[in-house]
DNA sequence: TTGTTAGGAGTAACCGGTTACACAAAGTAT
DNA sequence: ATACTTTGTGTAACCGGTTACTCCTAACAA
């Protein structure tokens, strides 16, 4: 039989009050009543129940993480600093993959709640109303990651996707380029969808460079779905020097159907992406990218969930700094 | 505040075993009784405290997943196959991410101890023997899952190594190679070491192809090893028409190496990994490799100790099968 | 000497459920 | 009519901790 705190008194002879008080290092008993109660613990093999002392003190020391989807690179990335920072101060964390279908997060939330989680965050994934009114009910802080809300109680943690994606293709236009084309994810994303498009028409705009549709094709973000964007970029728009698309996968998709057409990457088209995902840098040649810091995201987030949880104030959002990543697929065309 | 059962209890004029029974679909009550007990659940927007079940049930519902890597792609599929099989069957997961330094290990084994989860499965990491004597103590089912145990106690589930490196190596031969070079983790790993290398030699050995030490370089498993690895094979020995990597990553890092010399994929040089991560196709040309049941594996990893846990029962061990995936680095020599 | 205070330790209520057991009422067999 | 089930429901102990409150004693100030 497992040891309990009760078995632990007996032994000791003392109250199982003291012996609680020696476990989380409280006031209240002699030194030599401590060192009985630790060699009594420590003879006995005796762990605390964890489970027991949640029950009390309403915390479980327990945060949940809800991704579209573990497998992407970016999602694990920023998971292991959620952990990472987690682990640090005494939480642990429950993992939620929603990827499957839409159906699991509204049971996840409720498993959740029936769980007793501190907090919650919430990755590259939007609230929905369904969601949000769920969320309300449990009383529990949120953050967000790389997503955005127009709650003030949710801060998030996120980079400018707009201004970095501005950035990206300012950086083109620097090296000699105008005749780039995007290959955007939904424009009816919130996240990574319309804030990237809007920095490119931006950075197009303000270099006086037109904007012209017939280069700006729609994917998936998924690497699938960028070589489909390539194939109808190259039959739609002959001109075009250099692509820039709203995530890694979807370069790199876009740049080996290039590739398999015989087009020379950088020598005949440049390709610049968007996340700097670990992916980026193994590819052949390398690809030049939008950096961002996912771990420190991650750990941002934790930062911010576990200040909510136990203040119980709300945490200011934090838009964290992007970079350009150079590497081998953007062509310098300036003679 | 939060309502509990014995709010519900008050507000329906029931006990609070009535609630409960009616919670838990036991008999033992009207229809009338339980149409009252069920309204007034939804009126009071009662839901029960997971936390405070657990505490008489001693089932937590909570397994843990060890990792060396999150990030890593393997990590994060087989992570994927877990949760999938646990939500379904009702329970949670606790993701520990080893992989920063040692000591976590124990650390989290400890957390895990104290949180009471009902089991653990241990993705591709051997199990030490500090770690083994701590894990005999929690009298908890474990499953490894890509590694392997002395202990007839701790089911397995994982491919057959060498078999896979030796088909892998003799699908080289049968494409008529025969200077076939090996990029092997360390040997003195037990799971993807000297298994895989292994097999290498088996093949080699049973097509009648003299081994060679100076064919055979060494690496961390790692992206950057391979590139490492394959600069080291180049100096030593020239007359190599294939190369066989013992992960994915190792053999993109070589490919890519391989490119910036000069060399043409699969026309000069042939190159075989080993996972199927995404990766793998994500590269151009696309790698052929071994392709491992990532997401089954965690599901069977995750039924066989839900199993364990739920009857007490060891269950057997699982040799998956692995498959040859033929994609574009591999050249055909037969004329 | 007496009153006050501080320190060490114990008792018991409580957290929010589950469940063994008790019991009354209604139904069935004899 | 009596004895025995069955059904519906309640009471209270229990899971393993935490903590408010109480009590006793020794030390110290007046």
């Amino acid at each position: 039989m497992i040891p309990t705190i009760r078995d632990v008194a007996r032994e000791a002879n003392v109250s199982i009050a003291t012996v609680s008080r020696v476990l989380n290092g409280l006031t209240g008993y002699s030194d030599k009543t401590k060192q009985k109660v630790i060699k009594t613990i420590e003879d006995m093999g005796y762990h605390p129940n964890a489970i027991a002392r949640f029950l009390n003190n309403r915390r479980t020391q327990t945060i949940g993480v809800m991704f579209p989807a573990v497998t992407s690179e970016f999602a694990s990335a920023v998971l292991q600093g959620i952990e990472e920072f987690a682990l640090e101060r005494g939480y642990s964390v429950l993992v939620c993959n929603t990827e499957v279908d839409g159906n699991r997060t509204m049971k996840y939330l409720q498993v959740l709640r029936e769980r007793q989680i501190d907090g919650i965050i919430v990755v590259s994934e939007v609230l929905k109303h369904e969601y949000k009114h769920l969320l309300e009910t449990m009383k529990v802080p949120i953050v967000l990651v790389s997503s955005e809300s127009d709650d003030p109680d949710i801060p998030y943690v996120r980079v400018d996707d707009r201004q970095a994606s501005y950035d990206a293709v300012c950086y083109l236009i620097n090296k000699g380029h105008r005749d780039i084309a995007m290959i955007s994810g939904s424009p009816d994303d919130p996240v990574a969808g319309r804030p990237r498009l809007q920095g490119y028409k931006d950075a197009l705009y303000d270099k006086g460079i037109p904007y012209r549709s017939s280069r700006v094709v729609y994917g998936d973000f998924h690497y699938d779905s960028g070589g489909t964007a390539m194939e109808a970029l190259l039959k739609q728009d002959k001109g075009v020097t250099a692509v820039f698309a709203a995530t890694d996968e979807m370069a790199v998709g876009a740049m080996n159907v290039a590739l398999q057409h015989g087009i020379r990457v950088p020598d005949d088209l440049s390709f610049m992406g968007y996340d700097n995902i670990r992916l980026s840098r193994m590819i052949y040649p390398a690809l030049s990218t939008v950096g961002q810091p996912l771990l420190a995201l991650g750990q941002e987030a934790a930062s911010k969930l576990i200040t909510m949880i136990e203040t119980g104030k709300v945490v200011p959002s934090l838009v964290a700094s992007h970079k350009i990543v150079e590497r081998q697929t953007v062509m310098d065309l300036r003679t």
